[in-house]
DNA sequence: TATTGTTATACTCTATAACTATA
DNA sequence: TATAGTTATAGAGTATAACAATA
């Protein structure tokens, strides 16, 4: 009855979150089929370039830090490890827990990933000008810090929707 | 030894991307847990409110309209039809088909499915103005269409990320 | 024989809980 | 006894393929 919702090419409501998510999903698909040649995950990248930033933490820590439960760093750890890209390291003190280091091919791998990503943004950015796409960024910024989202989070990580 | 990813408050070197992904899951989880109180998830607000736009059509080409298979769409028509907010009609033209409409509770939950989207935007724009969020939307929206994102496809579909 | 919709099966991912070794 | 990490189990969600009814 309305004749609201009819037309297909004007018919854009899609509001503020709505954008949000749908963007969201597709920069994450993009961006899982671009790490895809270097036989990468989201999830590996993203613990490869937290973990460069967290050297010698153990498991447990930085599961915390990236949201990871016990189980998941197990299973993420081994990936990484039988890549040959992070290692674990007994720690002598305490030889229970394990301490995380990146290998040198960890490292490269990092260094590739890195790369991976700035042609992500920039992809993703195609329809921008740098202004714009600065405007941007900074109001998006604004956005997630005020939504308490941290830097180090990991974004690809399934916290429980409906677990309460 | 570089001294650039140690601190943690100036340490905000998430690109354009990376934000994306990390907001466009936060807004999903968000969204998720607004729709909670109404018994719906993610899909069902979204079948709703295509539905409303599209009712008659038979359940496979509404299917393609929301990039869902078969099977899926069996599966959400089911849920949403046992909660008596779609209805499954038998097309006499042609009875292998099931065209669809919603009921007048459907109509009424999509009413207050879309209150909860409005809020739902509110919330994540708290920390903008006016008119700031209008740039922002302005920017995403051209982002989204430079991206081929249909403002009808359905954001939560797992689409194979790694199935080629 | 082809098509619409349905059901059965297998697979992936995840979380919970049981387990091992150190402390 | 408590803790770091591991393994076992079960659940949800998905896609592929087999199936039934109709054309």
């Amino acid at each position: 009855m309305t004749s609201q919702s009819e037309s297909a090419s004007a018919d854009d409501h899609r509001g503020f979150g709505l954008l949000l998510v749908q963007l969201g999903y597709h920069a994450a698909r993009m961006f899982g089929e671009l790490l895809e040649p270097l036989g990468l995950e989201q999830r590996h990248a993203g613990m490869l370039s937290r973990l460069a930033a967290n050297e010698g933490k153990s498991q447990q820590a930085l599961g915390e830090l990236l949201g990871l439960n016990a189980t998941r760093m197990v299973f993420l750890v081994d990936e990484l490890e039988q890549r040959g890209l992070v290692e674990r390291r007994r720690n002598p003190a305490d030889r229970r827990s394990h301490a995380l280091y990146l290998t040198d091919e960890g490292r490269d791998m990092l260094g590739r990933a890195q790369q991976v990503i700035s042609g992500h943004e920039q992809q993703l950015s195609a329809a921008l000008t740098d202004t714009e796409r600065g405007q941007l960024l900074r109001l998006l910024r604004r956005v997630a810090d005020e939504q308490g989202l941290a830097a180090q989070s990991m974004p690809g990580v399934y916290k429980p929707v409906r677990g309460d």
